[in-house]
DNA sequence: GTGAAAGCGCTAACAA
DNA sequence: TTGTTAGCGCTTTCAC
């Protein structure tokens, strides 16, 4: 009744062997007109459904995912994804998915050009990728599609790049959703700064989207009040000026919150902000990295948002090997929530086993 | 190398066969202590890990799992609770994973009784339920310890009663972060409520962690400002008496803000605070139910927590299952984060897969 | 075109 | 106490 149907029952069946039906399930020819009707009917009619367990027990493959990620040392966000990416390991390993990790310079295209060579030249049979540099990474995906090589990205998406999916979260949402935590119960005209604080190269795109959100969600409020909304672009290289552009924004009579787009230029900020008094400025970042909780819990940080880098990573290795053992179709974009951190939901996540 | 190694290996090794390696790796017995201490020896040498999927495969087991829930016709919180449940089927049930459910009377601790007696009699594998009767459901667990069947709770922890895992939330923290969402930038002394609405049996101890963390927030906040805390306890089933006491509360001239802590009764709130005004008073409120979400969008609800009971009831299942498939050990308290919802991360919520 | 059969790593029943 | 062996459901090779 509700008992499973083996490939063996089909074939039983059709009156055929499991070698039939097996290349019929498979397409891969070779079978007779009147067998390959036979046996579909029955297929469909039977619903059968293929015991996963013992096919990739049976096929006894292994594959080959190779990771093209930033150097976690430079970065503690690019850290946590590489923990994801260990993670994932871990559980995919016994299922025979071999994982590699390839990692580039966050500060140099050319790294990233010659790794993706490298990566591309290992012809694995599946690529991950965080494609910060915009150019470079179309040319290494056009690569990968002449290869049918299928590719997962992490953090910022490439739309039309051929992905077998995208894994991050919504930027231009997450603009808006930093506009409302500034803007929160504010009752009166004011100004509200984005500000985008890097270290080298500037990766715009990724940025710019969020800053639209920010715009859009100011221009949208049509309550009597005007607001003033100004974009900062600061250069973390040099720290003096930049202490001395951050006082002046600082200075702004009317400036009621800032929103950090880039995780590490909340420390900056929230250091200057202790240093000078709040004021009341109210303050936004991004990520649970340990600089930002430590200001978010004295209250210079008013809430993070949470991008979650970690199990990005571990989804995307996930996405990629579900498709490359079960032929799981992986969902175009895996959007993950905008979570919200506030003094006294932070240790909830911190606890929780899916962050 | 790096190549797994088989049970057969370290028959090999050990000089003995697969049977014995087999024998001692599931302690077994029937095995001399000569042979235990080589095959120990070499297992542990090798850090030898079983490879799952064979495992299952050629153990041919099936396991049964028992849900009681209650039923999810009388509450959409309960009824997101099933379709998790539904969704670990699926996922399990190629595993070899049989799951029934059973569902109980919300308002009637005799049909929980009399179900959990069905259950018991069906000498379940493993069981799942929500302890909403406190009495009744530790009961039942002493007679699940009795016949060594795991349990796993969700939704509300009982402690001590010797579950295989708890997965909900910290009930208390969530108390707490209602209380700073209500607070926010608040800069005044200030009334707020807590308010309990319930249709007839109250669950008290489940109610009565969020009202603690509530109070314990303000009591906290030694700011100069003096806060005054109440606690609103209403029946929902009588409609007038409902509203009046309602009213009654929104009169109070210094009242700045409400958590309600019942997902059903945030409705009731916000029907009656967007026909009075909402003049000022903030409203926090539980889950993501659909009209919740209508008077989130429209300013009525400025925050919701969110509970994600169909994931808790997902992980739920994923535990029991893991743990009697794998032998994996379950965390004693799987708890989720406590997500705050606004009207900006809401869609991010909505399209998330993990929601 | 098709069927038979070995094998994936592990379990468990049965012999020895 | 130990070893052998036949499965679990599917894949894949090889011979017909």
């Amino acid at each position: 009744m509700d008992k499973k149907i083996r490939i063996k029952d089909i074939a039983q069946m059709a009156q055929v062997s499991v070698g039939t039906v097996d290349r019929v399930i498979h397409n891969r020819g070779e079978v007779a007109q009147e067998s390959y009707k036979k046996v579909m009917g029955i297929l469909e009619k039977t619903g059968y459904k293929p015991n996963l367990i013992a096919k990739t027990l049976g096929s006894n493959k292994t594959y080959r995912i190779a990771a093209l990620m930033p150097n976690p040392e430079q970065d503690e966000y690019w850290n946590q994804s590489i923990e994801g990416i260990k993670q994932a390991k871990e559980e995919w390993t016994q299922y025979g998915v071999q994982l590699q990790t390839f990692y580039f310079d966050l500060y140099d295209k050319k790294s990233y050009i010659s790794l993706a060579e490298t990566v591309y030249e290992s012809n694995p049979d599946g690529v991950l990728t965080a494609p910060i540099f915009y150019q470079e990474a179309v040319r290494f995906f056009n690569l990968c599609k002449t290869q049918n090589i299928p590719f997962v990205l992490v953090n910022n998406n490439i739309e039309q790049a051929g992905s077998l999916s995208f894994v991050g979260q919504d930027l231009y949402q997450s603009g808006r959703v930093g506009a409302e935590l500034l803007h929160l119960n504010e009752k009166e005209n004011g100004t509200y700064a984005i500000l985008h604080i890097y270290d080298d190269i500037h990766n715009s795109t990724h940025l710019n989207e969020k800053e639209k959100g920010f715009k859009d969600y100011f221009a949208e409020q049509n309550n009597g009040y005007t607001y003033k909304v100004i974009s900062v672009d600061l250069n973390y290289t040099h720290e003096p000026t930049l202490e001395k552009e951050l006082s002046e924004l600082f200075n702004e009579p009317t400036l009621k919150g800032i929103l950090v787009t880039t995780s590490k230029g909340a420390y900056t900020v929230s250091k200057l902000l202790e240093k000078n008094g709040k004021n009341g400025i109210r303050l936004v970042a991004y990520d649970l990295l340990e600089e930002n909780l430590y200001y978010l819990k004295n209250g210079i940080i008013d809430f993070l948002i949470n991008q979650n880098s970690k199990r990005q990573a571990f989804i995307a290795v996930s996405q990629l090997s579900n498709h490359l053992l079960f032929k799981k179709e992986a969902s175009a974009s895996y959007l993950f929530p905008l979570e919200i951190i506030s003094r006294q939901n932070l240790t909830s996540y911190l606890n929780s086993k899916q962050h």
